[in-house]
DNA sequence: ATGAAAGCGCTAACAA
DNA sequence: TTGTTAGCGCTTTCAT
C-alpha cells in the first residue's frame, strides 16, 4: 500500500524547500533547469499528483458541476446528461450527479450540500415536487451566494437564471397539423402529468392546432392521467365509444403503451389508426411499427446548458446577464403515421 | 451577491477565537451554552454553511465515490446507476459520475483525475475497449495506492478487487431451457459484441441448455454481430433460410428488433415463433408483443457494489478481504412466449 | 535561483 | 470555558 506522495515529501527528500517543489512541478522560471529536472524526475518516479481539495480550497474554483436530474431512467434526461457530460468534460470540468427521484426535499438536500465550496455552478432540472410545492427558496438562496445555475426542461418563471428549454406549444402543434395533412380527421390526445408545465404546453400546441384548421377539440378524445397505470384501459374504452383515425402522445411511453393496444386490437398502423409521440427515444425507435415521434434533441439541450454555465462560471458572460435558450424540435417521420407529400 | 461567510468572519464579528466557534457549531460540552447560542444565531441568520473542501482536506475523507459507467443510454447501467445513488444517499455519500462511452483512454484520464483527494473509493464498470485491450495499469496503480474499488457487470479475473457480477451462464441456461420446455425445438441465437466475456457467457449458457437437451447446436441459427446494424438483414435471411421456432438474444435491444421483424413478416408471437431477450428493461416491456426476458437486478447491483464499498471506505471490512457478489436473476414471463406449465 | 512565511477554511491538541 | 497554535497540501508574495 503505497500512499501518494506530497510536495512536502518531495521537498524533504532532495533537501530543498516546499516551495521550490512547487514552482518546479508548475514550470516556474524562478527554477533552473536542473532543479526543475531533478524534482520531475522524482515526482514522476514516486507518481506524484497535486492534491485536487487543496488546490481547490486555494483558488475557490474546484471545477467540478452539480448536476440535478429527476429521473435518470427517463431516456432523455439521460440523453441530456450524456451531452452535459461531453461538453464539461471537454471543458475540463467533472460532474457530480445527484438524482432526485421527483422529490423536493433530495432537491434542496442535494444543492444544499453542494453548494459550500464543492462545486462552482449547477445545471438543474426541477422536480415534480417542486414544480407543485412552488417552494423555490433553495434557488434563490444559491443564486443570491453568487453562484450561477442554469435549469434545463422543466424550468419556472420565478427563478432568475439561465434556462434552456424545448419549444413545447409550437413542436405540438406542428406535430398535430402533420397528422392532419396526413389525411386524419379525428385526432386523440394522451396526456400524463398534466401538472407539469411542459405537457400543459403540448396540450396547449394541440388544440391550437386543431382549432386554427377548424375542427372543434372534443374532450372525448382526449386522455389525462398522472402516471401510466390503466392507459390501456383508458385507450381501450376510448376507442372503444370512438371513431379515432390517429393518437398524439404527449410522452413516449403512452405511445409505445398505444401502439401496444393497437396492435392487440388487431388495428393497422398506420392505415386505421396513425400514431405520433413527444419526445424521440429509444421506444419510438424499437416498436412495431416504428414510431412518428417529435425529436427533442436532449444532447443538445445538455451542451447548450453546461457551455452556458461554464462561460458564466469563467466569467466570459456577466452574472447577472440572464437568457432563455429555445431548443427547435424536429419531427422524425417512422412508419406510425401515413407518407405526406405537402411540405410543411 | 451574498458571499459566503466563514468561522474566521464569525469569530471575529463577535469577537471570539476561531476554535471557540469551530466547537461551538459542532456542540462541544467545552463551550457555555450562552456562547453557542450566541455563535450559531449568528451563524443561522447569516446562513453559514462549513466548506466542505477543507473538512476534506482535514480529514482526508471526502464522503465522495466517483462511478465509471461505460454508457448511460444503456438502461441497465442507468438502473445500476439509480441503485448506486441510493444507497450512497443513505450512507451519506455524494458520487461523482463519469461516463466513459466505452473508451479505455476517457477511462484511465478520469480514474487518474479523480484519485487525488477527490473521491474515497470507485464503483466501475470496465469499458469494451479496455476489455479489448486488457490494459488494466490504472486499476493496479490505483488499488496499489490503497483506494478501495468495486467493479460491477463488466470485470475482470485480473483485476484484483470486490466484484459485483451477474449469473451470465446459468441466466442463459435457464432461460433456454425455458423455451425448450414451452416446446420449442429450433431456437436460434443472436448475440452482439461478443467480444464482450459477459455475452460470450450467455453463448455458454445457450449452447449447454442445447446440449444438455440433446440437441445439436446449428451455427446457421445463430447470428453473430458486433452491433444492431444490419440485425434485420441477417434475421431475415436466416427466417428466409432456415425453420425456426424460438429465438433468443443476449441483449434487450436485439431481442426489440427481432419483435420488429417478426411483426413486419407477420409472424405471430409466440405462436409461430417465441422470443426471450436478455436483460429486462424499458424495452422488453413496452414491445408488442411484451417480451419474456431475463430480469437482471440492475438496481440491487449497484446498492450491493455501494454498500460494499462503503464498508471499505468506512473500515468495516478489510481493505484486503476480496470477494465477488453474484447477483441471481429471474425469467420474467410476458407474451412473447407459451404459456408453460411445467415447474422449473 | 532558492527559501521562508502567510493563507485558503477548518479541526484538534494543548495552554491558559 | 476560551484561546493559541499547528497542520491538512498547495500557491504565492516577499526575502535572501
Amino acid at each position: 500500500m503505497n500512499k501518494r506522495i506530497t510536495i512536502k515529501q518531495i521537498a524533504k527528500a532532495l533537501s530543498v524547500s516546499i516551495s521550490t517543489v512547487s514552482k518546479a512541478l508548475n514550470d516556474s522560471y524562478e527554477i533552473s533547469d536542473e532543479t526543475k529536472k531533478k524534482i520531475k524526475d522524482y515526482a514522476k518516479l514516486h507518481k506524484y499528483k497535486p492534491n485536487t481539495l487543496a488546490l481547490s480550497l486555494q483558488n475557490k474554483k474546484t471545477k467540478t458541476i452539480g448536476i440535478i436530474i429527476p429521473n435518470i431512467l427517463n431516456y432523455y434526461f439521460a440523453r441530456a446528461l450524456r451531452g452535459i457530460e461531453k461538453a464539461t468534460t471537454e471543458r475540463g470540468y467533472n460532474i457530480i450527479t445527484c438524482i432526485t427521484n421527483e422529490s423536493h426535499k433530495k432537491e434542496v438536500d442535494t444543492m444544499e450540500m453542494l453548494s459550500n465550496g464543492t462545486i462552482d455552478g449547477f445545471i438543474a432540472c426541477l422536480s415534480v415536487e417542486t414544480l407543485k410545492t412552488k417552494n423555490f427558496d433553495h434557488f434563490h438562496n444559491i443564486i443570491e451566494e453568487g453562484t450561477p445555475i442554469v435549469l434545463y426542461d422543466r424550468v419556472h418563471k420565478n427563478i432568475h437564471c439561465d434556462k434552456v428549454v424545448t419549444d413545447n406549444i409550437k413542436s405540438a402543434y406542428k406535430a398535430t397539423r402533420f397528422l392532419m395533412r396526413s389525411e386524419c380527421k379525428i385526432i386523440a390526445l394522451i396526456t400524463t402529468s398534466e401538472g407539469l408545465k411542459i405537457n400543459k404546453f403540448r396540450v396547449k400546441g394541440y388544440l391550437k392546432a386543431l382549432t386554427k384548421y377548424g375542427i372543434e377539440p372534443n374532450e372525448n378524445l382526449i386522455i389525462r392521467l398522472e402516471d401510466e397505470t390503466n392507459l390501456k384501459e383508458r385507450i381501450n374504452h376510448m376507442l372503444d365509444t370512438n371513431n379515432v383515425d390517429a393518437i398524439f402522445t404527449i410522452d413516449e411511453i403512452s405511445g409505445a403503451i398505444a401502439t401496444q393496444v393497437l396492435n392487440a386490437r388487431g388495428i393497422q398502423i398506420p392505415e386505421d389508426i396513425a400514431i405520433v409521440g413527444f419526445t424521440n427515444g429509444i421506444l419510438s425507435r424499437y416498436s412495431s411499427p416504428p414510431l412518428t415521434s417529435v425529436n427533442r434533441f436532449a444532447h443538445t439541450t445538455g451542451e447548450v446548458a453546461a457551455n452556458r454555465l461554464i462561460d458564466k462560471i469563467e466569467g466570459k458572460i456577466e452574472f447577472e446577464n440572464i437568457k432563455t435558450e429555445i431548443i427547435k424540435t424536429k419531427l422524425v417521420e417512422r412508419d406510425s403515421t401515413k407518407k405526406m407529400f405537402v411540405k410543411f
